[in-house]
RNA sequence: AGGACUAUAGCUCAGUUGGUUAGAGCGCUACCUUGACAUGGUAGAGGUCGGCAGUUCGAAUCUGCCUAGUCCUACCA
């Protein structure tokens, strides 16, 4: 074996093992557990928030492989409709010049698939680099023909329960990508804005309870007066009660509008007056409602104004309330424009009362980055209510469980108050909605044209139009975890693995995904008694993964960190390359390359998947933000070489040699029995710990137990033995050496495989085990009645007397190189018994010249150190300076005190005595004596020291 | 506006139902190339657990208020 540990020479060989033996693939036996990974957007490529989800997930995964279950961990990828579609216009534009539109329909869709086969390897690679067991032979795509049924199916089946609808609505509409999208897609931003003041000369010579002419209305949005209806004041508002009923001529356009009474305005803000918009803002709409308005749009789709006003009724229906004539001026001018133009023509009229600035939230396109309008059009809607009904259930009977609890607060508050979902999107690259219409616009919803053309007994020779739009990409998402499984087909799939065991993902989908999986699921997927089925018991919610500074990685910010380069690393003019290159705004280049020179002066260098992995565990504690930190990735790079040498240690004692296979007496000595006993309580441990998903707790365990038990105290204790033990003592800790590293290997598996089967290959048969591959195996059981519990008590004070020589060297200054001879006395029977059990440890491991037991007489003076009741000492002659052990004592000495101190007035307080349960104040009691004795000698020997 | 979360060593974070001398890794100091490992070993320094009250015999842990920060939802034209 290597010195040192080289990753990249054995991961991706192990890894095309694994997946050619199809290891990967659910075994049939067993309890079935099963997880479905989260799309990743087939366009893209992993970042380090997938790492860490695909990695958490690997490791449930190949844990419960272990285990014996029938393991399914599914995979597959998101066709991500605007996303994908916006990343092909961009080539298109870039590349040949042209848009969408001169390609056409078909010819682009064909160049989105193209672009598909071609870049959807690479978030494939990723995951096989990362290690994820995943079932490659059923990996589904939301856009591949199974898919395409399962949509088309839930589609036709919630439009015949009445759960789909079509209608003109108000949505936000992207004025850039020209499509629909959901009240999630939208991003509000604090923008600092003004708020208008308009005069709406009265009509019909009314006046207000001042007096005036006119009334004034405030508003932020100028340019959509030209569609205004109404406008409303508050039912019980003094000032305005004489206008209820009365109308305003609103300028610009001569229109002669009612003036409302309405619970919603608000006295207080602006001058009470609200002009109301209902095509063009949310609030105005129901208000306008409520009121039996109309609908005018004035902006075309390009968010421009139009030549004439469209005006609606609330059904949808073409309405003759009001003229449709608009300004000339305006048409076709872009809203921020109109908005300009307007406020400059009720200054020169003589209606702008005033300008205030004002801060607002305005909307945002998540994907365009464009100012969101309130638009008029017709869209599909999912009506969400009767669906979030049984799904809020399901979450509070505790049939789902959210991982950390909190979320579950979220996912109520939001599916408590939810609105229907606008499904339908104005774009090219997704599910084709199954609806046709005939020439008179009259819809038809089928699974097929031919469907629809008998189901609604259509004619032949009746033209039938497709539905130009496609669907929202969660709605195909939404039935993930049964449409991968083969639904609509009732497959033996889709019995075995559904319900799935946990969803692992961030808390920024919790609405776009989690919740619309829920209702979707339980509304089409029913168990044998016909009663809803979940799609997964608990929902790992995990935190976000940001850069050394707690920013959010981002592109644009530079900070991106490529899980691949942390494994296999990077120069440094690689990295500023990638993170400059291609960039959309090119002006940032400069600041993050300077950036990026800083924080990797050195460029990344390689530290293989396993380190990535274990450090990604390490810093899952639940429900919290990460600040990745290389420094974290180092040290557990050197976990792995750690691993690696020990691993080279117990090779190198073992191999060719009589490990107690083939017979032969074998004795085991205390040091093997106790890491027996230790390996069979961080089993209990670990199986815990991932039961509960608190992988930073298991992996701080395995790293605990692993560094600090199994290489500094059990391989150095076996070393005594390896070289001078007896024959049968050098059996039994060879096979201990052998065996445990063997169970260890399988407990970390789930964590850092590659290195884990690396060493397995050579270490299983010595241990006498067999199997082509460690991930096949047994996952290491805690076995009570193998711990020996005197074991535990004996190394523990077999600890303490080292650490207490060794406390004595380092601060002495006494050099390691050079043997000293060590006492000990005044200790009680065990601890007689243990000195002369491990004399020949002690000696080795504290490097001593000798150690003996003193009797009562007089010792030479030296330097001591209690354990327990026990002192050791370190004879001063020639070694030890006066002085260096005065202030040495002192130390000691003020630290008994202080905790003597502390004791005794804790038990002088009658109140404590009375209330603390009896077991505490014994506790406390023994530490008190302990501490006054500790306090008693050391100022003895402090005082004898002076003496001489 | 409502809600959630966070605040513990120089840095990044653990701390399970209130009872420890408050832990880990990195960093820091000193010494050490000893036959697994310098990606290492040994020993150490470093914290009034954001602040103020309260409950309790006892609070990093429970309650209230405050401060700072992060996020979510809704929104006043």
């Amino acid at each position: 074996m290597e010195k040192t540990y080289q990753p990249g020479d054995i991961e991706q060989s192990w890894y095309q093992t694994w997946e050619q033996e199809g290891y990967f693939k659910p075994s049939g036996n067993g309890t079935p557990y099963s997880i479905m990974i989260p799309p990743p957007n087939v366009t893209g490529s992993l970042h380090m928030g997938h790492a860490f989800q695909d990695s958490i997930m690997d490791a449930l995964t190949r844990y419960h492989r272990m285990k014996g279950n029938n393991t399914l961990w599914q995979v597959g990828t998101d066709h991500a409709g605007i996303a994908t579609q916006m990343v092909v216009e961009r080539k298109l534009a870039a590349e040949e010049g042209k848009s969408r539109h001169d390609l056409g329909r078909d010819a682009f869709l064909d160049k989105i698939w193209e672009w598909k086969e071609h870049s959807g390897g690479t978030i494939t690679r990723q995951l096989r680099r990362l290690g994820a067991s995943v079932d490659w032979d059923h990996e589904r795509f939301t856009m591949d023909e199974g898919f395409y049924k399962a949509v088309q199916e839930v589609f036709v089946r919630l439009y015949e329960d009445d759960l789909i609808y079509r209608g003109k609505r108000l949505v936000n509409w992207d004025p850039k990508l020209h499509t629909a999208i959901s009240d999630l897609e939208v991003e509000n931003k604090d923008k600092q804005g003004s708020l208008w003041h308009f005069r709406y000369p009265l009509a019909d010579g009314s006046r207000t309870a001042e007096g005036a002419d006119h009334i004034v209305v405030a508003t932020t949005r100028p340019e959509t007066m030209l569609g205004d209806t109404a406008v409303a004041v508050h039912p019980e508002d003094e000032r305005y009660q004489n206008l209820v009923g009365k109308f305003v001529l609103l300028p610009l356009v001569n229109r002669r509008i009612p003036i409302v009474a309405d619970e919603y305005v608000d006295r207080e803000f602006g001058t009470g007056c609200v002009k109301i918009t209902p095509a063009h803002d949310f609030n105005d709409y129901d208000l306008g409602k409520r009121h039996d308005s109309v609908l005018i749009n004035i902006m075309s789709k390009d968010a421009t104004i139009l030549e004439q006003a469209q005006i609606f009724n609330f059904d949808g229906s073409q309405s003759e309330a009001f003229d449709t004539t608009l300004p000339t001026a305006y048409a076709g001018l872009d809203r921020f424009e109109a908005r300009k133009q307007i406020v400059a023509e009720f200054e020169q009229l003589g209606l702008l009362e005033k300008i205030d600035d004002h801060a607002l939230k305005v909307p945002y396109g998540d994907r365009s980055g464009v100012v969101i309008e309130p638009l008029l059009t017709d869209q599909w809607f999912v009506r969400a209510k009767p669906l979030a009904e049984p799904a809020i259930a399901a979450v509070e009977n505790g049939d789902i469980q959210f991982v950390p609890k909190q979320y579950e607060n979220m996912y109520f508050s939001w599916m408590r108050d939810i609105q229907d979902w606008c499904i339908s999107r104005q774009l090219w690259w997704g599910h084709r909605i199954p609806a046709w219409y005939d020439d008179s616009g009259k819809v038809y919803v089928a699974r097929t044209e031919a469907e629809a053309r008998s189901k609604y007994s259509i004619a032949d020779d009746v033209a039938l139009m497709q539905d130009d739009d496609v669907l929202d990409t969660w709605f195909s998402s939404a039935l993930w975890t049964f449409g991968t499984l083969g639904w609509p087909e009732a497959t033996e799939r889709l019995r075995t693995f559904h319900p799935t065991d946990v969803l692992v993902t961030g808390f920024d989908i919790i609405f776009f995904w989690v919740a619309r999986m829920i209702m979707m699921t339980m509304h089409f997927i029913k168990d044998d008694e016909g009663k809803p089925q979940v799609p997964f018991k608990y929902v790992y919610v995990t935190g976000l993964i940001r850069d050394e500074n707690g920013d959010k990685m981002s592109k644009s910010k530079g900070n991106v960190l490529d899980p691949l380069d942390m494994i296999d690393g990077i120069a440094l003019e690689d990295l500023v390359e990638k993170r400059t290159g291609n960039m959309m705004q090119p002006q940032l280049a400069e600041k993050i390359a300077k950036r990026t020179r800083k924080t990797f002066a050195e460029g990344i260098s390689a530290h293989g998947t396993d380190a990535l992995r274990f450090t990604l565990y390490s810093l899952a504690s639940t429900g919290r933000d990460i600040n990745w930190d290389m420094k974290r990735l180092e040290g557990y790079r050197n976990f792995c070489n750690k691993i690696w040498n020990a691993a080279r240690y117990v090779l190198m004692n073992t191999e060719d040699q009589d490990c107690g296979q083939s017979g032969g007496d074998v004795s085991l000595s205390l040091a093997d029995r106790w890491i027996i006993s230790r390996l069979q309580q961080v089993e209990a441990t670990i199986e815990k710990q991932v039961g509960d998903f608190r992988l930073d707790l298991a992996s701080h365990s395995l790293y605990d137990f692993i560094w600090n038990e199994y290489c500094d105290w059990y391989l150095e204790l076996s070393k005594p033995i390896i070289n001078s033990g007896d024959a049968a003592a050098q059996r039994g800790t060879r096979r201990t050496l052998v065996r445990v590293l063997e169970a260890i290997l399988r407990l970390a598996h789930p964590f850092i495989p590659f290195i884990t089967e690396e060493i397995w290959q050579r270490v299983a048969p010595l241990a006498g085990k067999e199997g082509a591959t460690i991930m096949t195996q047994a996952y290491p059981e805690s076995d009570v009645s193998k711990i020996d519990k005197l074991s535990l008590g004996d190394v523990q004070w077999l600890q303490d007397v080292i650490i207490a020589i060794r406390n004595i060297r380092g601060e002495m200054d006494i050099s390691p190189a050079k043997a000293i001879p060590v006492s000990l006395r005044h200790g009680n029977a065990d601890d007689k018994r243990r000195f002369e059990e491990n004399r020949s440890y002690i000696t080795a491991l504290a490097k001593l010249e000798s150690l003996d037991w003193l009797g009562d007489a007089e010792p030479p003076l030296s330097a001591t150190q209690l354990v327990g009741e026990m002192e050791v000492l370190v004879p001063m002659a020639g070694l030890i300076d006066v002085e260096a052990e005065l202030k040495r004592l002192n130390k000691e000495l003020d630290k008994s005190t202080k905790e003597v101190g502390r004791l005794s007035g804790k038990l002088n307080n009658e109140k404590f005595v009375s209330n603390a349960p009896a077991d505490v104040v014994a506790k406390e009691k023994a530490k008190l004596a302990e501490a006054e004795s500790a306090q008693q000698r050391l100022s003895d020997q402090i005082e004898k020291i002076k003496n001489l």
